[in-house]
DNA sequence: TATTTGATTCTT
DNA sequence: AGAATCAAATAT
């Protein structure tokens, strides 16, 4: 069964809609071809108080779509280079949402929201886009049940700025997608460890 | 208007 | 460890 994901599903706790995400499906047609990537890794940035959230400077022109109604696309340049797709949730006036950071296409890892956003075509033309009708970009339940246990939680990358916001666990992944793709493949990596 | 910084990625 | 590269936010 393929269901199209609804906005009651997004107005949600952040962290319940993070995780649930991890499995679910991201669905992108781009000129009639038809794109589909099972979500493996996600963020939360949970309101104004979270100092990782855009949010927390304030309502701006820029993050003003995340005080808005869930089931929203939140894409914004990062770095001058990349763009980020995020998913706004909760109620209107709690400003959330969540990273999409991996997606599997075809057994292909798309691992960075930078390359996944390349990959599925996406830019700044979605910002605000609903992904709740199906059309274009959407998430879909395939129904395919990821266990808890199969969900690791870890820091968010990139927050150092945010203090103590950014030893939170808001990072999910799946474990299976850890285990299989890891750091074996050394041969970009150069040991920066 | 000028400066700083950042939900990154690729290269050295 | 550093470059690439630009928009938003902050300082002036």
């Amino acid at each position: 069964m393929r269901r199209v994901l609804p906005r009651i599903y997004f107005n949600r706790p952040t962290l319940t809609v993070a995780r649930s995400l991890v499995g679910k499906y991201l669905v992108r047609v781009i000129d009639g071809r038809t794109l589909v990537g099972k979500i493996v890794e996600v963020e939360a940035y949970v309101g104004s108080e979270d100092k990782a959230c855009h949010a927390s400077k304030g309502r701006t022109q820029r993050t003003d779509v995340m005080f808005g109604p869930a089931g929203i696309a939140y894409v914004y340049l990062i770095y001058g280079m990349y763009h980020c797709l995020n998913v706004v949730t909760e109620r209107e006036e709690f400003p959330s949402a969540v990273l999409i950071r991996a997606i599997e296409i075809d057994g292909k890892l798309i691992d960075g929201p930078g390359r996944l956003c390349r990959a599925m075509q996406i830019d700044r033309s979605f910002n605000r886009a609903d992904l709740t009708i199906g059309e274009s970009l959407w998430f879909e339940d395939r129904g395919v049940s990821v266990k808890k246990e199969e969900v690791g939680t870890h820091p968010r990358i990139g927050v150092d700025y945010a203090g103590e916001w950014a030893a939170k666990l808001w990072r999910f992944r799946l474990r299976t997608v850890t285990a299989s793709t890891g750091t074996c493949h050394t041969k970009k990596q150069g040991g920066a460890g």
